[in-house]
DNA sequence: ATATCATTTAACCAAATGATTAAATAAATA
DNA sequence: TATTTATTTAATCATTTGGTTAAATGATAT
């Protein structure tokens, strides 16, 4: 029983509730505001999702798999790890660019998203966890020389939180910057090498002999 | 007409308003249930704020002037840098794990604030932007050459990224790291140490020198 | 043409929500 | 003691919210 109609309808709604659970979370969003956006009248949300709650987890989900994705294709190619670095970053960075909303639903709704949140952290346990494959690179990267030991789990978090912070900030940066915009070409090129560099050399004085490649 | 009685009563009603705010933001927050926190009857929340928005606007400014505390006993300190920016990461840390609930309520009503963080944002306009004074620190760390040439602001948001991400995903870390408490001394420790050491030397294979103070 | 599913409208429901009210009592102050 | 302010209770209010209903119409498949 799938047809264009129907699941063009379903699709429409998805789409209209993650506008709208994005903007205004679970417990500000109005079913009548996402049938509106959708272009539905309220009888046909709870046709095809029945409750709030159950739209809520599909659209949650969605989501969280899209901030969650591992980025497999830099991590199955086998760069040097300056490489690998560098485009992890970038890929990480344009990835948030294109759903700059992801951020502040993300990690608000971590905290409030109860059993929903939990079923998908349950989910995806073990490529989060123990399988992280980002985790797994690192490690490689340490037992083989291409980098310093570190802690693989504190330099993810390290990474991670270098890239997303800006966009978490956004709305106070560009208030007290008025010439600065997280998500232009600009911005993020530098935000790019920034973080490559802190990263890749430190700030302490003398650490500037690197090559751009 | 100030009385210890009153007063204690408003301050009881605030802080109560501020621990149901924190866990559920805004939308999700009911009267009725910051006047049980409180231990008074709803009226009486009226009585002394008049409307959910009122009280929201004061517990509002009061997390967000906690948040962005501009630190200023290290920052007048004039310590060397590299000591100055391990005291930085430390007490920063240490905010944030007296108060983790505050992260994912501030960057959330960041975004779903309007007005009131807009108010906020003003209100604050120097000494976030133009006046900061960590951006100052470090604008002068480069010209003395205590650090190599970095852009400040680039460089604030990546020690900020750092310090404030794991405490932003510590839901995930502590469910998939079972051993793992974000909160906890050794997390903490290494945590600081780690953040230091990135930031100080980078990750470059033969950047591992550097003595411990 | 018939049957089934998708969609709409408008009204309705039950519960929840922020806020108010009236009256009484308790506490503080002069 | 008298007055004023703080606090309480229980009920109420107006509005909103997620959800339902009945009937009709539109779209699609056979």
């Amino acid at each position: 029983m799938i047809n264009s109609g129907t699941e063009n309808t379903e699709q429409r709604i998805l789409a209209a509730a993650r506008r709208v659970f994005l903007q205004k979370g679970k417990d500000g969003a109005r079913m009548q505001e996402i049938a509106q956006e959708a272009g539905i009248n309220q009888a046909l949300l709870h046709y095809y999702f029945r409750t709030k709650d159950r739209l809520y987890e599909m659209v949650y989900r969605q989501i969280f798999d899209q901030f969650f994705q591992p980025l497999m294709p830099i991590l199955e190619a086998d760069l040097p790890f300056d490489r690998f670095l560098q485009q992890f970053i970038e890929i990480y960075l344009e990835s948030l660019r294109k759903n700059p909303d992801i951020v502040h639903f993300i990690f608000w709704e971590l905290r409030r998203g109860g059993k929903v949140a939990a079923r998908q952290i349950r989910r995806r346990f073990r490529s989060l966890g123990p399988d992280n494959p980002l985790l797994k690179r690192i490690h490689r990267a340490v037992e083989a020389g291409e980098i310093r030991r570190v802690d693989p789990l504190h330099f993810i978090l390290s990474i991670l939180g270098m890239c997303i912070y800006p966009f978490l900030a956004r709305p106070i940066i560009s208030r007290v910057f008025s010439e600065l915009d997280v998500l232009s070409d600009e911005f993020l090129a530098r935000r790019k090498k920034e973080i490559f560099q802190l990263i890749w050399e430190g700030i302490a004085p003398g650490n500037e002999n690197m090559e751009e490649k």
